[in-house]
DNA sequence: TTTATAAATGCAATCTAGTTGCATTTTTTT
DNA sequence: AAAAAAATGCAACTAGATTGCATTTATAAA
């Protein structure tokens, strides 16, 4: 199992009580989390200021990535490799948004195409975003 | 070649100066366009309200589609194909964002995986954005 | 061409996601 | 236990994007 303040001491982050149960709630979702999510899931008993602040921390020590999300929103799911490559829109796996409830899911084993080099473009990241249905949707 | 006035007139667009002037722009320009950029071509004579309201015509009537963007900001590019599909981010071919200059490029013979679906999620499109340095920039 | 109908424009006000400064509180380090 | 560092709340602010409305321009009908 994980250990939310065992993580983030190790990435030498505080370990308030906000910042644990935000990591906590992210391993514990299979989907990814917009800011307001994360609001209401803590009944907006915290600033919003303070859940950016945080999801910056966390995004930046590697312990979250950015996702793709149909209104260009601010949204993160949590990193399963180590470590998530710090700043990259997603990371190495593709991403899937569901026409119906707009959730953005992880693909972890989506095969990416390797191609470094198209048109004279010099290519150092690729990312993949299909869109359907969902399967609580579909 | 291209002749604006024909095809606002086919996708029942009125035929304004800018309208006819900003798919001329999109026409003639090898990178996407922001609002801002527009905004600066036509030296801030036009309204950005009126650009909006612009993009958001053409892109409803399949002439320009939506291309990711580093700052999460709207951005279009013209439609190669005779229509785009309305309203989704991107068009069956990927999009290049350079590291440098940050300008979206359309990568129109980008080769996109046919999948179908994957772990239970029905895929309808599927969307490849790459990143690295343009040529102008390596 | 003239009229009437519909669409586009400009302007200002408004919305909202996201950011920043600063005083206060909490956590970590010594 | 004290000092230093980091996190939080609050309010103000920024900027991209949207909306209402009066006016102008374009299109369709007579």
């Amino acid at each position: 199992m994980f250990d939310p303040k065992l993580i983030l001491s190790e990435k030498k982050i505080s370990k308030t009580k906000f910042r644990t149960d935000l990591l906590a709630l992210f391993y514990n979702s299979k989907k990814s989390l917009s800011v307001e999510d994360i609001l209401i899931f803590f009944n907006y008993s915290v600033n919003k200021a303070t859940v950016y602040r945080s999801l910056e921390s966390f995004e930046s020590k590697g312990l979250i990535h950015k996702v793709p999300d149909n209104y260009n929103h601010k949204r993160f799911s949590i990193c399963k490799e180590i470590n998530c490559a710090v700043n990259s829109y997603d990371n190495n796996h593709g991403h899937f948004i569901c026409y119906i409830c707009d959730q953005t899911f992880c693909l972890d084993d989506m095969p990416i195409p390797s191609i470094n080099s198209i048109k004279g473009y010099d290519i150092h990241e690729l990312n993949l975003t299909a869109k359907g249905y969902c399967e609580s949707c579909k």
